[in-house]
This record gives structure tokens, sequence and C-alpha cells, in this order.
DNA sequence: GCCGTTTTCGGCCCGACTGTTTTCAGTCG
């Protein structure tokens, strides 16, 4: 078992023992023990062979250490399962929707008997849990919109996990020594933020067929097949999504990666020009002139279809064949082109690592500066820095950045957008600072109008340079905050401030779509990761994927400049 | 349940906001 599955067990006991009403430091300490198991770099189980101890690591005591051996060895524990018997599933599915904590819950189940998502939908429809004790309409209402979020990204997991997934499959077929050829297309290919399916073509010779579909039915990770036949593959695999494996003769591979890539739109474009080129497109072949056709590759069928090939992450529908057609089809920008990450946070205040550690993983990955950006002082929670612990920081830095060379450390601060429009910094304050990041952090549920002013506001503050994750999304968590993005985008033009890409996997913020269109409007973007470990660094090809989707070139990206150009395009005060 | 001692038990990030109340519990970051 690998650790997020086991951080995620713990996670999951922690909900369990909340609406138990367990004391909230037990509480806590599962949760800490699951964040802290989430985010080590080596896998438990090799700890354990080993012979290490696992008390050397933060949040972990004698007790879950021995269920951490218990999971090891039997895939669960004891002690999740008597929860489990005790408290019914459906419970957890419940604490997803904003709004509804643990008491809450607890109250749901105890008063109407409700245990599942269906059922307490069914009652909030008809107005019974406004009646319940602390409980409202208001409440009620958060009930449904929260089930309707829920509903959306149900049986949907987020790409970075279903990549995760694929790389499992591609490591499972090479374990199994098959003699296949294997693509991952659809969603996955076009790097689409929630992967509901997860399509891999695989080729192989007729005679070999049988026997690839019984190896590959033996994937560990599948938990129900839905059916199977000698072409195709369908099954549910155990983190919530579809795998569909389509078997095709070798000839065939490149025609199927290509009709099982691209948005129906764009196909149905294809197709259209296609035909008049008296091309005809079928699942696994390709008909020209009434002779069957195989290509050797993708860019071989755009060609024969008479236009430049378009990348997978273009293949959305969204205008990519007219510019096609018109040769003017955008250079998207592509992990290389990174030059920094102007977003992250270090142990000052809610991050794992020091400052060095970030800056080393940094030059790891081949950057020319970073920007230290913890949390301003009222985030509490986060251990947001004061005034003089930021001064503190910006003198250690500059002494820090003498030992460098051909690499910068920038002083920053991500400064919350309070709710009252003003920053949690003075102007005094933010002066001195290299790059300011403005963000909200509190206050999610004012109206449009005024979270649209709060960061209206921060952009009209000749320091603060980038607007962090503009809409404040969690995928498949949170809805983003209501803004008026157009206003913000015109904002951003008219006071030179950059908004940002968040490259978290479950942020993706700005999405590609709204990217697009600051992009269109001359609104430069940065890409960055708002690591809170030095690992997380790494997630800066999200944002990537995203800046491809958005058709955002190198030009239209500011970290993708030299320090000195940088800091010359960046806003300045 | 973890941690760190003042070494065996007491403390464990905290404050704002919201929707309920009619003074505050619950949720959230």
């Amino acid at each position: 078992m690998r650790n997020f599955e086991i951080a995620g067990i713990f996670l999951k006991i922690s909900e369990l023992l909340e609406i138990k009403g367990e004391s909230v430091f037990k509480v806590r300490a599962y949760k800490k023990a699951a964040e802290s198991i989430a985010s080590l770099k080596v896998e438990l189980k090799d700890l354990v062979e080993m012979g290490y101890s696992l008390n050397e690591i933060e949040g972990i005591g004698y007790a879950i250490e021995g269920k951490i051996k218990e999971i090891l060895t039997t895939g669960t524990c004891e002690f999740y399962e008597r929860l489990k018997r005790e408290i019914p599933e459906g419970l957890l599915e419940m604490l997803k929707i904003p709004g509804l904590g643990a008491k809450k819950v607890k109250t749901i189940y105890s008063e109407l008997n409700i245990d599942s998502i269906e059922e307490l939908e069914k009652a909030a429809k008809e107005k019974k849990l406004r009646s319940l004790k602390g409980f409202g309409v208001k409440t009620e209402q958060a009930v449904l919109k929260g089930i309707f979020m829920l509903k959306g990204s149900f049986g949907k997991i987020l790409l970075s996990t279903a990549q995760y997934l694929t790389e499992e499959l591609r490591e499972f077929v090479k374990s199994s020594n098959l003699n296949i050829k294997m693509e991952f297309a659809g969603e996955i290919r076009r790097r689409v933020e929630l992967i509901e399916k997860i399509i891999a073509i695989v080729a192989c010779s007729e005679n070999d067929k049988k026997e690839v579909v019984s190896v590959l039915l033996k994937f560990p990770r599948i938990s129900k097949i839905i059916k199977v036949d000698e072409d195709k593959i369908e099954v549910f695999l155990d983190l919530g999504v579809l795998l569909e494996i389509r078997i095709v003769e070798e000839k065939s591979f490149f025609t199927s990666l290509f009709v099982n890539t691209g948005s129906e739109k764009h196909l149905a474009q294809l197709n259209k020009i296609a035909e008049s080129q008296g091309l005809q497109i079928a699942e696994d072949l390709i008909i020209i002139k009434g002779e069957n056709y195989y290509p050797n590759s993708e860019e071989e069928i755009y060609q024969k279809i008479g236009i430049p090939y378009i990348i997978p992450e273009l293949r959305e529908g969204r205008g990519e064949v007219e510019k096609a057609l018109e040769n003017d089809l955008p250079e998207v920008i592509s992990l290389k082109d990174i030059k920094g990450d102007l977003h992250m946070h270090t142990d000052w205040s809610d991050g794992i690592n020091t400052i060095e550690e970030m800056a080393k993983k940094a030059m790891d990955l081949g950057y020319e500066y970073i920007a230290i950006t913890d949390h301003s002082k009222s985030l509490k929670i986060a251990n947001g820095l004061s005034v003089e612990r930021l001064k503190e920081q910006i003198y250690y830095i500059k002494n820090l950045n003498e030992k460098f060379n051909n690499f910068d450390i920038l002083t920053g601060i991500e400064v919350d957008i309070l709710s009252d429009e003003v920053l949690d910094f003075d102007d005094e304050v933010l002066k001195d600072l290299d790059i300011v990041v403005a963000s909200i952090h509190t206050g999610f549920k004012q109206d449009r109008e005024k979270l649209t002013r709060r960061i209206l506001k921060a952009m009209e503050n000749p320091y603060v340079k980038i607007i962090g994750h503009p809409t404040g999304r969690l995928l498949g968590k949170r809805e983003g905050y209501e803004i008026d993005i157009d206003r913000i985008i015109e904002k951003a033009l008219e006071t030179k401030t950059a908004l940002e890409i968040n490259s978290s996997p479950d942020r993706l913020d700005l999405t590609d779509v709204y990217a697009k269109k600051a992009k269109e409007k001359g609104v430069k973007i940065v890409i960055n990761t708002d690591a809170h470990e030095s690992g997380a660094l790494e997630d800066i090809k999200n944002g990537i994927f995203v800046a491809r989707r958005a058709w955002l070139e190198k030009k239209d990206v500011l970290n993708t400049r030299s320090l000195k150009e940088l800091l010359m395009e960046l806003k300045k005060a």
C-alpha cells in the first residue's frame, strides 16, 4: 500500500472520530499524521522493511505506528473497520458539503436518520432540514448548492491523480512483460482538470489479443468490471474513475489515438474538413478515396486532412481548427520555458521546508530565481508573519543571497486581502519587498460586488504585483468565490498587475478559460506553485498544462523571463 | 493521539464569519 492511500485511511479515521464527537485533539492528531504521511518522500512500506522506527516521523507515535504496520500487512486496521461499522460512511460524503461540519452531520444523522447524500438531498428539497435545531433556510440552501457541486465532480478525479494511475498501469504492463504499445488518449491527454474516464489505446498483434485482455484485467486497481470483449475493456478503478482500454491492431494505433483524443466538437470540425478532402475517418480506420489508410503518426493524419498538427491540449473546439486553417496556431509554452517560481511558503509560516531547502530544490529544477512569499500576519492559522518577522526574513534572505552564484531569492509576501478591502500590511512594509502576491483567504461568502472590489482595490496598490489564486476554487471541494472576472482582467491590464495560474493540483486557478480570456486582453500571467514543501515545486507542470490549454505562449508568461527582464516587466511602484 | 518534559501528565496554532440565535455554536481557513 502506498503512502497516499495510508494517509487517506488516517484522514477518514479523523473524520469518523470527529463525527463521533471524540476529543478535537485526537481528531487533529490523526489528521496531522495523515498530512505528515502524505508529504513523506519515502514510502512507509520501504521504511518498515528496512527496519526504521516510524516514531521519528513528525506526528506519528506509538499507537499510529502500530496501525501503519497493521495496514501494511492486512490492507486495513481493526480500529478503522470498527469505526466504519459504527458510523455510516455516507456521513463522510456529507462532510464534503461546504457549511456542513461534524456536528451538523451528526445532527442530521441522529435526528432524521439520514446517512447518504441522496436522502439528504431529498430531505433538503422537502424542507425538512430547516426545522432542525441550529439549522435554517440558508443552511438548507447551502446543502442543496453543495450537493449540486459534488454531483458535478462525482465520478471524476483530479488530473494529477489520474496521471498517477496511468503511471501505475504503465508499471504494471512493464512488469507483466506484455509486448504491447500503449498510450493514453481522451481527457487525460488533453490535460482536462477533472477526469471522468481514463482511455488507454493498446496495440498488439491479433493473436495476442486474448492474452493481453486477460493480463490487463489483473491490474490491481480494478474494483469493478463493467464490460469486456476482445477489443475493449471497461472497468471502474478503486480511486473512483472509469478506465477504458481499447485494444487495436498495430496498424490502427495512431488512428485510434487520434479519434479518442479530441473533444467531440474538435473531431466534428475536423471530420467536416476531412470529408471535403475525400477522407472518411472511422473508429480505427481512415479511408482515402475508397482505400484503407494506416498512418504512422498523428501528424500524418493532420497532414492528410490538410491542416497543421494540433497538439492534444488545444483539441477542444475552441477555435483551434479555424486558427489551424489560417496557419496561425499559438506556439504554446512548455515546462522548459519556466525560469522561476514566485509563490511559495516556508517553515517561517505554514510551509514544511526551510528557505534554503526550497532554494536548493529550485536550483535542481534549473531555475534562476524564486520568491519567498509566506503568509501575512492575519492568517494566524498559517502562522502568518508579523511585520517584525517579515523584516527579519528579508534580512535573512539578503544575507543568504550572497552565497549563490547565478541564483536569486526574491523577498516577498502573500499578503491577505482582508474582508474590508484593506491589505494586511501597509505600503510602508510592502515597499521593501521584491514580490507582493495578494490573495483572498477569508470572507469567501461576501457578495460578488464586494469580492470583486476587494481584488480591484488590491490591484490598485502600487506594490501588489500578482493576484494569487484569483477565484479561490478548490476542485471538487469548493466553488470559486463570486467575482466579475471581466472587470478584474480590465483592471489587471490597467494597473499592470499579473494574474496567477496556481499550479496546486486542486486549485488550477486561474482556469484555462479565464487565462485565455486574460491573454486575449493582453494581461500578463505568472505560473506559480504555491508550494508548501519543496517537492511541490514540481507541481509547476500542472500550471503549464492549464497554460497550454489556455493557448498561452512564452511571451504571455512573466516567469519565463530572466530575473532582470522580470523585474523590469513587473508592475513598477 | 502526540509531544516534551518541569519525566508521566497537561497542552495541543486561533480568530473571523455565518447563520442561527437573542448570545452563541458551528464552520472554516
